[in-house]
DNA sequence: TTGTATGCGTTATCAC
DNA sequence: GTGATAACGCATACAA
């Protein structure tokens, strides 16, 4: 059978469609129980599901957010999608997902398809280094919240959440000089135009200047386990002191730990280690491994909740726009 | 300004409504170059963008598909969605993603919402042991697939794609009992009513009495570390031979070593261990651990791949419906 | 307390 | 080649 409209509830329940419209919406204020009842039975006698294709065309709102990541499999990824989830999902919204693959051209593509889709919002975790790229959102006055990274020139009437990167990391190289290091590596890998990897590369080199460390930076950006550990062996070779490898981004570490291994260096006797956003896999590795650690979960429910108050504006949603920093933990561990 | 619309563009073009829908369409095929230049030029400039709401009303799909699994801040259903979205995005849906929290009743109420959203097609990761929790969606001839679990009582001519859980454990009790061991403990943490979990523990069953094992489950459902802590200790002191551990998820591995640890049990010395999707992190504890590994991405990407197959057909979807069964791949450490 | 009629933006049918 | 117009299913202004 077709699927049952509201003029079908209509017609068997002997009133007019307006009445099943309010009857759907909840509006009981004004209606006969013995109305309401009739309604209520034939709607679940046809198993009638109001359609969102016309709720939307009618209304202003799609009930619909956005949501662009950078890269589902990493487990910051899912960890934010989780967050902003169970925030929208309890407020009526549906949520589509959009991996960008950390590509500016599949973002660019993927901002169209969801600005056609008339979402009612747009949480990304932005790939491009120019605002200009996520203009189209804002001409078309949607409410829109930025997670993890940023673009250079981000108007200071957009909201974002971010973590401390670049404290963080400077207060760790003060850590590893306390602990009688001389030499920083920091393992970067970044794919899209801009990263947290960059704030924290700037702290680390901004704290390894203060505490007069050398500061050495990989970026692994797409290269493979073999090439890394042609470069940490040519480097370690050539270092005078203690070194200390420190891992910008979660995945990262796996190449890391790969290469260590090759290489026959223990940590952290032979070299130091610490790494951002392991997710806690690492306790099991030796003794453990020092970390810094954000909580994508909790990143996901700020961007959702301001996203929510965007949402609910009567005026001009950038108003309402939050930008959050959190911090970022450290979970010590013998590993430097 | 306000969204452009159809109307606009045609106004400002000076042509109909009609063809600037051809155009929209890419119909050129009677279009005067000119007026087909003149109508993209309007487009571009007024940045016009076609109303997915109004196409989805107008038309019979949606072109949105609805995802629901069962915890996305599990690696399994991020890397299936990953499999999922890099199918259906470049054939032109959008994807709706759910996450039921293992939960019976907000999976009802997910399939409900996208009932509503007219979804052209659903991927599940259902929850429910009777089938007739789905029954709706068959109702409405939606194109379907079920993923990683299976309703005791489903239809033949629904889709699916499962691994081969029952056979991969059936295997390993070979091995290990090649290993000499004599106890197979299988740790198992279900939170849903169905669970791909169960189809292992009855091969694992189904192996140790084939081997002549010991066989002992302990079901950690919801308990803690403390709990399983507790529970190994009381089984370890009674056991004769050798035990193996087997953790038939990934995120039981985390308790598993934690409680090992607690206990000071080193492995494979006091007890063999073998997981399931630990996704690799586990190759750099100790010396590794020996795995079960599925492929998840690969999982979506088939069951992506014939729920396109079903959404394209004319007439019955169900009859294009394939049921999938992957192997499962052994990954070797010596660990047990 | 309930009903009638209009329009949201698009596509499809038919006319010119 | 192009245009006028009727639907799609719902919510609402306005009637009754």
């Amino acid at each position: 059978m077709a699927k049952a409209t509201i003029a079908d509830i209509a017609r068997e329940a002997g009133v007019s469609v307006t009445t099943v419209s309010r009857f759907i919406n909840g509006n009981f204020s004004k209606m006969r129980p013995e109305t309401r009842q009739r309604i209520e039975q034939t709607v679940a006698r046809l198993d009638y599901r109001p359609s969102a294709s016309a709720r939307r065309m009618r209304q202003q709102r799609t009930h619909v957010v956005g949501v662009i990541v950078g890269d589902i499999s990493n487990v910051f990824s899912s960890l934010l999608f989780k967050g902003i989830y169970t925030q929208l999902q309890p407020a009526g919204y549906d949520v589509m997902l959009m991996n960008s693959n950390n590509s500016v051209d599949e973002e660019r593509d993927e901002i169209s398809r969801l600005l056609s889709q008339e979402v009612d919002g747009l949480i990304i975790q932005p790939n491009c280094k120019r605002f200009s790229a996520y203009s189209p959102i804002v001409s078309a006055s949607i409410p829109l919240v930025m997670v993890d990274r940023e673009p250079d020139d981000q108007p200071g009437d957009i909201a974002k959440v971010t973590v401390d990167n670049h404290g963080s990391c400077r207060t760790l190289a003060g850590l590893l000089a306390e602990r009688g290091y001389e030499n920083v590596v920091a393992l970067s890998n970044i794919r899209s135009e801009i990263s947290a990897q960059m704030p924290r590369l700037e702290g680390l080199r901004r704290g390894c200047d203060e505490h007069g460390m050398l500061m050495i930076p990989i970026e692994a950006n797409g290269h493979d386990v073999a090439w890394l550990t042609q470069e940490l062996r040519a480097l370690t070779g050539r270092l005078a002191g203690r070194t200390a490898l420190v891992s910008l981004m979660g995945p990262m570490l796996f190449d890391t730990l790969a290469a260590l291994r090759e290489l026959g260096l223990r940590f952290p006797e032979d070299v130091g280690v610490v790494s951002f956003d392991d997710w806690r896999w690492s306790q099991y590795v030796r003794q453990g491994i020092h970390l810094l650690e954000q909580d994508p979960q909790r990143m996901g429910q700020e961007a959702a909740a301001n996203l929510l108050e965007q949402m609910n504006a009567d005026a001009d949603p950038y108003a309402l726009a939050k930008q959050t920093t959190l911090s970022v933990a450290e979970i010590p561990a013998p590993s430097i």
